[in-house]
DNA sequence: TGTAATGTTCAATAGTTCTTGAACCAATTG
DNA sequence: CAATTGGTTCAAGAACTATTGAACATTACA
């Protein structure tokens, strides 16, 4: 594993691209989580996310949104921890993540959002 | 030509299909012109469209703005008139729809929004 | 040093999406 | 009825995306 892996820089965060990530179920998943996280300031890191899918195919989805700006990788040991970009995200596009997030949120029966050890089935 | 194509009704607009319509180039700028009408309240037919590509290609592109019920299509006569299903978005997902066409504003030297006829070189 | 834990990278595959041109359909106009 | 206008549908190809498992790299720890 080398070091800290590349991070777009604010101004390179390009709408399409984010737009692109958050259409993925999956990729959604884990940007919701990681924005029920921000609450308690704190991060996560890949194994919080083994309930959405698989360690590689995480992995793949992990890059695909520290590349388009949405979340921020840092190394730590043997793990790494992650969080969103919100203070990049929320300048170059406002409002767009709370709307995502919101809309997720109101949608969280039909999205795949939890992992399924955290799904309640509220019948 | 078919009669009135079918739209979703608005429970069955999902959040990952609309930001997957959003995410390619040529639909933004679709939706965004969209937009730019709503101020003067009116429609916009196919034709208005031919500076973002083919007849074809937009065709493909209308039905997908159709099927995820961003956009809705009337028909009059040898004309398709199309809007933006406003209400029913802002009534699923409030906020987005906004957020992603100031997004898109904001972008609209780096993004490829208007026809080329319509692009100035504010030099 | 050896072993386990945590993630990444690579290669292969299946599936999806975009684009193009040709054919087609419906409504209008001459 | 024939031609034109405005737009859709179909088929085919190129390009991209997601998923999987195996191999690998780095750190931690006995």
């Amino acid at each position: 594993m080398s070091r800290t892996p590349l991070h777009p820089a604010r101004e390179q965060i390009e709408l399409p691209m984010v737009l692109d990530c958050l259409r993925d179920p999956i990729r959604l998943a884990i940007v919701y989580q990681l924005a029920q996280q921000e609450r308690v300031s704190s991060e996560l890191c890949c194994g919080d996310f083994s309930g959405l899918g698989g360690k590689s195919n995480l992995a793949y989805h992990f890059a695909k949104l520290r590349e388009c700006g949405l979340m921020q990788t840092r190394v730590a040991g043997t793990n790494r921890f992650m969080r969103l970009r919100r203070e990049d995200l929320d300048a170059r596009f406002p409002g767009l993540l709370d709307a995502v997030i919101s809309s997720a949120a109101r949608d969280a029966g039909r999205l795949q959002l939890l992992s399924d050890c955290e799904v309640v089935d509220a019948g």
